[in-house]
DNA sequence: CTGAAAGCGCTAACAT
DNA sequence: ATGTTAGCGCTTTCAG
C-alpha cells in the first residue's frame, strides 16, 4: 500500500499537500494535478485506519439485528444501506441472535471500531446500550423500543394486530385464533392485545384464552401452534399469526392437514415472503420493513450530522392486504 | 475511552505492561492483577483502531454477496459467521448487487480497513480480485468462479441441473422446460446445459429451444418466464428453474393459472425459501449453503493463519428431494 | 520482567 | 497556499 508520504515523494510535495487535496482543501490547480497523477501511478488508497485513528470517527454504520435469513430484517437492512450508501456510508451488518450477550459484544465493537453511529433492532429491553451513548455515538432503535429516550423508528403493533384480525372478522370468520411469540417481547405482545381487543368485541367470548397459542417466534413454532389449534375439541376457523415467520409455519401445518385458505382464514403480521400461494388467499399485514430501515438511516445521518434536538419516535403504519371472504358452507 | 495510559497510570506500571497483559505476554502474577483491576475500574477497551494501525490487520472478514434478501446467500452467511465467530472473527457483510463496480469499491475498502481476508460471490469473472490478492490478503470465491487460481468453494451445478430434470423425467413427466437466468452467467449456464444434456436423451428433441426460457434470476423473472411457457403452443408439462427465486416465481405463476403441481412437474436448483406448499409436490435440488459458507470460511481462516499451500477447489454436492409422480390423466 | 521510545498513516494546528 | 510537526492509541524493539 502506497502512503502518502509516497505520493508527496513523487509528486514533489508535502503529506500536508496530498491530504489536502484528497479531502478538497484549497491547493493550487498545479499541484493539484501533480498529487492526483502521483497517486493514480501508484494506485493510492488512503489508509482507512490512520485515518480513523486521528478523527476518532469513521464512515461506518452497525446495523444489529436479531437474523440475517429473517426478510423482515433484511428487508430492513436494504433500506439502511441504500441510505448510507448515497450518504458515503458503509454499513456492518451483525446478527445478534436476539442473545443480548452477543448484543453488547457488538455493541463494544462499534465503540472500539469508532463507527459513527449504529442502528438497532434491540435483544431486550435493558441491553448495555448506554455503553454507546455515553461516548456520544448515536444510536437509533429500530422495531423495538429500548428503555432510553433514544430515537426510535416503529410500527404501531397493536394496530396491526387489529387489522389482521378484523380482516378474518369481516372475511365472514368466527372462530378466530391467535399464534402469538413467546411472552415477554413488547412486539408480539402488542399485536396479540390487538387481536384480543376485536375478538373480545366481535368473537365468541368464552374461548379466547384457548385460542392463543405463545409459540418461538420462528417457523417451526408457528407449525407447532397450529397443529394444537387443529387439534382442539372446537378448533378455530381462522388464525392470525404475529409475525411472518409463524405464519409460514402454521401455513405449512394447514397444508399437512390438506386444508387451504380460504378455507381456513389466515392472516400474518408481516409479510409472507416468497409466498407461491395465490395472492388473495390470505389476508397480509405488511410491515414497512425497508421504510423502517429508511427512516433510521435518515435520522442516524442526520445525529452523525451534528443534529441534537430531543430524541425523536417516528411510529409507521402497516398496510393491509385482505384475502378473500370465507366461502359458504 | 480510557486509553492504556490511564490504565497504566492507575495501575502504576508503564503502558507497555498494560499491553503486555492484554496480549499475554510475559508478566508478573502482580502486576498483572493490577492492570487488570485498573483495567476494569476504567471499563477500558482496547481502540481497535489503533491496534490495527499498528498490526496491519484486523479481525474482520469482508463476505461480498450479490443479495442478501436472497435466502441463498443468508444461509451461506450464516454459515461463515459461525466459522468466523468460533475464531474470534467478525463479519462484514456487503451487498454488492452484482455490480462489478460496487464489487470493486467493496474490495479496496476491505484493503483500506486492514482486513483479515475476503469471501466473495464474484460478480463476474473479471473483477479486480488482483487488488487484493497482490497485497497478500487471502481470497476465496465461492459459488462462482473467477479467472484467478484461488480458493474457491463450488457445487457441482451440472450435476445439479442434471438431477433436477432427471427427477422431472423419472416422474414421469416428458415435455420439462427450463427457465434460466440470464446468458453469460456460468453457474446457470452450467445448470441449463444439466437440463439440455438429459432432455436431448429423454425428451421430445425438436422443442428443446423453445423450451429454454432466460429470465432475470429473480422472481419477476421467474414468473414472466412461467407464463409465456404455458402460452406456447404446445407448452410443457414441467419446469426445472436454476434457482430458488425463479422457482419461486414459476410456481406463482402457475398459482395464478389455476395450475398446482404435481399437475404440473416442478424441479427447483435450489431451496423453495418458507414453501407453504406440500413439501413433496415438487422437486428440489437442495445447495448446500450453509456448508458452502462453513467451508469457505474454514479454508480463508487456514489461510489467514499462514497457510500457503496452492490454491484448493473444493466441489460440495447438492442432494435432491424428489417430488410426487405425474398423477394419471 | 519492565520501561522508554519509535512508529504504523493520516490530519490539523501552527508557521511561513 | 504550503511545509513542518505533533499526536491519535497501540505494540514492539531495545536497553536495562
Amino acid at each position: 500500500m502506497a502512503t502518502i508520504y509516497e505520493v508527496a515523494a513523487l509528486a514533489g510535495v508535502s503529506p500536508a499537500t496530498v491530504s489536502r487535496v484528497l479531502n478538497g482543501a484549497a491547493v493550487s490547480p498545479e499541484k493539484v494535478r501533480l498529487v492526483r497523477e502521483a497517486a493514480e501511478q501508484l494506485q493510492f488508497t488512503p489508509n482507512r485506519t490512520a485515518r480513523r485513528l486521528r478523527n476518532q470517527s469513521s464512515e461506518l454504520i452497525a446495523l444489529l439485528i436479531p437474523d440475517v435469513e429473517n426478510p423482515f430484517f433484511t428487508a430492513l437492512a436494504r433500506g439502511v444501506e441504500d441510505k448510507a450508501q448515497a450518504a458515503g456510508f458503509s454499513v456492518v451488518l451483525c446478527n445478534t441472535d436476539d442473545d443480548p450477550a452477543k448484543e453488547t459484544r457488538y455493541l463494544d465493537i462499534a465503540n472500539s471500531e469508532d463507527m459513527a453511529g449504529v442502528i438497532l433492532a434491540p435483544a431486550s429491553e435493558d441491553g448495555d446500550i448506554r455503553h454507546v451513548t455515553d461516548r456520544g455515538r448515536p444510536v437509533v432503535a429500530v422495531d423495538r423500543n429500548t428503555g432510553l429516550t433514544i430515537d426510535s423508528v416503529m410500527v404501531d403493533n397493536r394496530a396491526a394486530g387489529v387489522a389482521a384480525t378484523t380482516a378474518l372478522f369481516d372475511a365472514g370468520y368466527e372462530r378466530v385464533a391467535c399464534i402469538a411469540g413467546p411472552l415477554g417481547l413488547e412486539w408480539t405482545e402488542e399485536r396479540s392485545l390487538g387481536w384480543r381487543q376485536v375478538v373480545s368485541k366481535r368473537g365468541a367470548g368464552e374461548t379466547i384464552d384457548r385460542y392463543l397459542q405463545h409459540a418461538n417466534y420462528r417457523v417451526d413454532g408457528g407449525r407447532a401452534a397450529m397443529a394444537a389449534l387443529l387439534a382442539l375439541d372446537s378448533p378455530p376457523d381462522a388464525v392470525v399469526t404475529t409475525n411472518n415467520l409463524m405464519g409460514v409455519g402454521a401455513l405449512q401445518a394447514l397444508s399437512e392437514a390438506g386444508i387451504t385458505p380460504p378455507d381456513f382464514g389466515v392472516a400474518v403480521v408481516g409479510d409472507l415472503p416468497f409466498s407461491t400461494l395465490h395472492p388473495d388467499a390470505i389476508t397480509q399485514v405488511h410491515l414497512p420493513a425497508r421504510h423502517l430501515g429508511t427512516t433510521a438511516a435518515t435520522m442516524l445521518l442526520e445525529r452523525i450530522a451534528g443534529d441534537d434536538q430531543p430524541a425523536r419516535t417516528v411510529v409507521l403504519r402497516a398496510d393491509v392486504t385482505r384475502g378473500a371472504a370465507r366461502p359458504a358452507r
